[in-house]
DNA sequence: GCTTTCACTGAACGCCGTTCATAAACATAT
DNA sequence: ATATGTTTATGAACGGCGTTCAGTGAAAGC
């Protein structure tokens, strides 16, 4: 009886559908453009529709969070390579501001458009892991082979680089770049300081 | 004729009292909170009425987030007596921190509710003055003394400062306390890694 | 007293997210 | 083939939003 394995692909189809418009949107006019109506508009359903497949308006912003939350940390991935911890952390840096540059709306979905709903898709429940790992362990390799000044903590050294990088990048979106730096100048320089801060 | 002088001060105090009931709003319940109609409750008058003192709710937020950034940086007035420039460095940020963790309505409002807004009021039109010149200056004057590294620019460090620390307070806000390290801590780590790492 | 001015408002417009009774399409059972 | 049940889709509505505007009534000027 393949009739219902037909229906619930075509569902996930049409709630496929429906995530592609809305990232559609996103990325075109910024979460405050998504709206049920445009987002039915764009799928040729009724509003009404959009509710047989998502709780809610939330619930589709949070799951476009979790794609774009999935993509940051990977583009991490690379980096794995680097055999030298202190360069690794700096790249860890630098690709981390660089991908905010690259992709601006998919930052702001993430860290600044909804603060409320970034906190479950950055720290999702229970899991007390880092969303960081990666940067955390490199941070742990950088004190475990003695590059370090003693006494200094890999969770708040990784919580540092971590607000110093996204500091320039959020800065950089709600002040303009008119009166600013160039965000990846500045986050060379902020890697540049930091290590020699940090290392012994 | 006293008259005219009488309606103007009229206009003037509901005009206040407008603005006094929309700040009331924002500290309670954010920026999103801010409604026309909830502030036309407030003061007992009618929506329309509000549109015969304030073109808009953007021009109302505005003129919230002047005074908010304002108060922000007069809490910075004290730390002039501080005669040493790395000292005055470093207490500037600590107070920048604390500012927002005592202040969050306040530090969400000027930087983070409203992104599009933050901009003319952080950097208002025309005037390319740094709005942070105390900070500016107070680099310069680290520069001017020879305490740091040669070839660092006084506008690219002051930068990174307000950076850095923009980066602890946003991103405690939006990710949670939970896993986050205490903010005053991050701060204190923060300025002695950065001052380390710019010092001669 | 008459007229002008001006603060003020009720009602509306077009958005928004969300709900729900209803209808149509379809699969299943008889 | 007919009847029953289930799934899928929708139009219309609710309450809320920012904003506009014709109209009202009281105060001011003559």
């Amino acid at each position: 009886m393949g009739i219902t394995e037909r229906k619930e692909r075509q569902k996930a189809e049409l709630r496929q559908r429906i995530l592609e418009a809305a990232r559609a949107i996103v990325l075109e006019d910024g979460l405050e453009g998504l709206t049920m109506r445009r987002v039915a508009d764009a799928i040729e359903y009724s509003p009404a529709t959009i509710y047989l497949h998502f709780p809610g308006r939330d619930e589709i912003a949070v799951e476009l969070m979790q794609d774009a939350f999935e993509q940051l940390v990977n583009s991490f991935r690379p980096l794995a390579a680097i055999a030298d911890p202190v360069e690794r952390v700096v790249q860890i840096g630098l690709a981390y501001v660089r991908f905010g540059m690259e992709n601006p709306e998919t930052y702001r979905l993430i860290f600044m458009d909804a603060p409320q709903l970034s906190h479950e898709v950055i720290c999702p429940e229970g899991s007390q892991a880092d969303p960081f790992a990666f940067l955390t362990h490199t941070v742990e390799e950088m004190i475990a082979t003695g590059r370090l000044e003693p006494g200094l903590r890999a969770e708040m050294l990784s919580q540092l680089l971590w607000a110093a990088m996204h500091g320039i990048v959020s800065l950089h979106f709600t002040v303009g770049d008119m009166p600013l730096e160039d965000p990846m100048q500045m986050a060379q320089a902020m890697c540049d300081m930091t290590m020699r801060g940090m290392l012994a």
